[in-house]
Formats: C-alpha cells, sequence, structure tokens
DNA sequence: TTCGATGCAAATAGTTTGCATTCTA
DNA sequence: TAGAATGCAAACTATTTGCATCGAA
C-alpha cells in the first residue's frame, strides 16, 4: 500500500536537518521560523500554537501567536509536522514522529488514551467496510467516553 | 444493555407535547423557547443556531442568537435534542429522532456519509476492544477521507 | 535587491456570559 | 410576584488576515 520512499512525512532527527529540509524546498529559514522548529523539538508530545508562543513557558524566547500560526502551517505543508484536534480545544501540533498513531478522547473527563498502532488496522478496516472512507484518526482523534465515565452515566438516571 | 424504559433522548412527536416533557420538567415554555423548538421540528435535519435564530431563512420570526444557544443547551439537558460538530464549522443541532446515528465526514472534499446503525455496531465494538471506550459517534462524526479523496490522495506526490 | 516572512493589530467565527428587564408559572 | 428566561452587548477562544517593515538568500 505504501511506496518505499516518503516524501513528505518525514521528521529529521534534529533541528538542523529539519532547516535543511525548509531550504531544500525553497524555504526561508528566519529565527521565529527556526523558534517554532526548535519548540517541537524540545516539546515531548504535541503542543498548542499559543504555548509556542509563549516560548514553551519561558524555555525559549517568546513568539508572535499569528506568526506561530503561519510558520505551523507552513511546517505543516512541508510535510515535517501534523496537528490534531481534541474536543474543543486548541489545536495539537507536533513532529510525525513524536505524534501518537491515534487518541481515544474522553468528552466527560477529558482522559486522553493512545491507541496501538497494531489496534488502528482492525479499526481502519472496520471503518472501510462501514462507509467506504479511511480514517484520519491522527487529524481527529476517536471521541467518546472512557470505561469509568460510561459505566457511570449507565446508573445516572436522575 | 439498554434498560427498557428511556426516560431522556426521547422526542416527543409534535411540538406540543415536546412542550409538556419541557413543564413535566419544570422549564418554562417562553416565546423563544417555542421558537427553537419550531425551528427543530420544522427543519428536515440537523440545523445550525445561526440558523435557527434566522428563521430558519425567514420561515419563522428572528431570534437573538446567545438566547437560542441558550435553549439549545436547555433541550440538549431536557434530553429532547442533540447536537454534533462536522469538521471545523458550526455545531449542529437536531431532535435525537432527526439525527443520523454516525457519519463520515472527509475532511478534504466535505462528504458527509451516514453510517447504518447495523454497521454501527461493528465499529463499536472495534473501538471498545481496541480503548476500552464507548465511541460517541453521534456527537462528534468519524473523519477521515472518502474513497474518492482517499484514492486521490495516493496518486497525488508531488 | 528582491520577495518571503515578520510583527502588530484588527477581523473573523463560534460560543458564552453579565446584567437589567420582561414574562411565565 | 418570585425567579426563570430574555435581549442586548460585551467578552472570550481559536484562528486568520491586511499591511507596512524587515531580512534571508
Amino acid at each position: 500500500m505504501s511506496t518505499s520512499h516518503t516524501p513528505h512525512r518525514v521528521t529529521p532527527p534534529d533541528v538542523t536537518s529539519a532547516v535543511n529540509t525548509l531550504r531544500m524546498r525553497g524555504l526561508r529559514v528566519s529565527a521565529a521560523r527556526r523558534l517554532v522548529l526548535e519548540a517541537l523539538y524540545r516539546a515531548e508530545g504535541p503542543v498548542t500554537a499559543e504555548e509556542i508562543a509563549a516560548g514553551l513557558g519561558g524555555a525559549l524566547p517568546d513568539s508572535d501567536l499569528g506568526s506561530v500560526y503561519r510558520n505551523l502551517d507552513t511546517l505543516e505543508r512541508a510535510g515535517l509536522i501534523g496537528h490534531a484536534h481534541v474536543g474543543h480545544g486548541p489545536g495539537l501540533y507536533a513532529l510525525h514522529s513524536r505524534r501518537p498513531a491515534a487518541v481515544a478522547y474522553c468528552e466527560r473527563c477529558g482522559e486522553r488514551r493512545p491507541i496501538d498502532r497494531s489496534r488502528l488496522v482492525v479499526l481502519r478496516d472496520a471503518v472501510r467496510e462501514a462507509c467506504g472512507f479511511e480514517v484520519a484518526f491522527g487529524h481527529f482523534p476517536v471521541i467518546g467516553l472512557c470505561a469509568a465515565c460510561a459505566a457511570e452515566s449507565d446508573h445516572a438516571h436522575s
């Protein structure tokens, strides 16, 4: 199904080589852009544009939120990063290598639980069979109730 | 799994009996609230708060958007209606009986395809097995690429 | 030396909220 | 006639955009 080489969706191992990727694409490497990149490499997992603009809580210099959004968009188009939406909150951005394949999100308690890649195959197949769609679990997570909240709402009948 | 009687998630057959449901719950029936209810009964499928506030395009008197949101919330808490989020757009509200059990939404072309209730069972089971969650397909739809867009993006390698 | 990118601010979309007033029960 | 609900406006969150200026290539 997937070709051996992957022109997009690569995650260079460090900022320097990511910078090279950008230059190869004819994109300029400004201070602000490098900062966004640095934040994404420094972050353990997915972060919001807001958090990046705030320098990950002071670890890096602040930057303009508008420019952060523009750069996140640029980096995503360049195939370096991806983003996901969880519930009603802000978008969560991360290097492809640091994004969970899929996440289940509890709309009651907010629990976020990553889903194994192996389990995903079954899910993906089930959806394909049900409606012919290729699910983008990476972009919008599976939303529902975690086991605990589901059990609780089964009881609650005021 | 489901008890025989259903105290919430009922959809009275007409506005009048919905109004009774509200009163039984100790809720008042104001002109504005009745208007929202009327809009939902008149609408063929899911509608936005904006559309309701605009009287479904003139079919009904306009109402205040803020109050519409408050009333939609009230009606949802009363178990009369539900809402779903599709992509980044506004919330879609509808009587329970007029909401599809689940919808697949193509994030490329915007196609919305309802999913059969029978197919849903398999999906729900697959998710439960994968992560222990009870999926709320009704609230946030399955997001991905429709068959056509998926095929196209398999080819596109600029 | 040219465009691409920036920083700032204003605009946007969707939704929520504060508050004085109105109206239902 | 108590207090629930309204209408209006302002606030809010997440994101986009216009524009003059700056700076990377």
